[in-house]
DNA sequence: TTATTGATTGACT
DNA sequence: GTCAATCAATAAA
């Protein structure tokens, strides 16, 4: 049995939480189908201090709720109009942090995932961007503001360590308005991983 | 009150 | 490479 990892793990430096996550497994309970994915591609967003994080300047929105409590939390907004983003809270209320989970790597449910993205044509364009796996993993407004535990149906399982040197750290994706900010190196992903949004 | 924009994706030239 | 879809949050008025 696969250790889920618990409030302790998030409440503590975001860009820590970010690398640590790759290699750990995403998974959200559907009804009866566990859908699930390794974690391979992830951004931090360094809250009131950070031009590209919405709550950048201490802005609190209704949206932003989630933001604001303490680590270990979901955070999942609606972006262009049309795409969900999937977010885990860090550190404590008072710094409303989170890492993006911008890729993953299917494990369990492909085929409900393959239904689910009737748009992709390979299985590479299933879960390789923020937008496209929260649409695999059926991740919605219902599963904005939830604690990550097994009993939410949406949490986070433990991985093997990945290896320093497989992971490459670059700036963010489409953040180009946020200044000094948008140049510092908060994604991180695995190397030659084919998952990876953007190379 | 109205106007602009965005932590994206897919279709098309 | 370009562009449109589509709407909550934010900025401007």
């Amino acid at each position: 049995m696969t250790e889920v990892l618990g409030p302790k793990f998030f409440q503590r430096n975001t860009t820590e939480v970010a690398r640590r996550l790759l290699g750990c497994t995403l998974v959200h309970r559907v009804g009866r189908s566990i859908l699930s994915g390794r974690i391979v591609e992830t951004e931090a967003y360094l809250g009131i201090e950070d031009r590209a994080c919405h709550s950048f300047g201490g802005r609190r929105t209704e949206r932003l709720t989630s933001m604001y409590l303490e680590g270990g939390h979901s955070y999942v907004y609606l972006i262009y109009g049309m795409h969900w983003c999937f977010n885990v809270v860090t550190r404590s209320e008072a710094h409303p942090e989170a890492v993006l989970i911008r890729a993953i790597e299917p494990l369990d449910g492909i085929e409900i995932m393959r239904k689910n993205r009737g748009f992709a044509k390979r299985d590479r364009d299933l879960t390789s961007g923020p937008g496209k796996l929260c649409q695999a993993l059926k991740i919605g407004k219902a599963q904005d503001r939830l604690p990550l535990q097994k009993e939410s149906g949406l949490y986070i399982l433990r991985g093997s360590k990945i290896a320093e040197q497989k992971i490459v750290s670059a700036p963010r994706i489409g953040v180009d308005y946020a200044g000094e900010a948008s140049q510092w190196h908060l994604r991180f992903y695995i190397q030659h991983n084919p998952f990876v949004s953007k190379i």
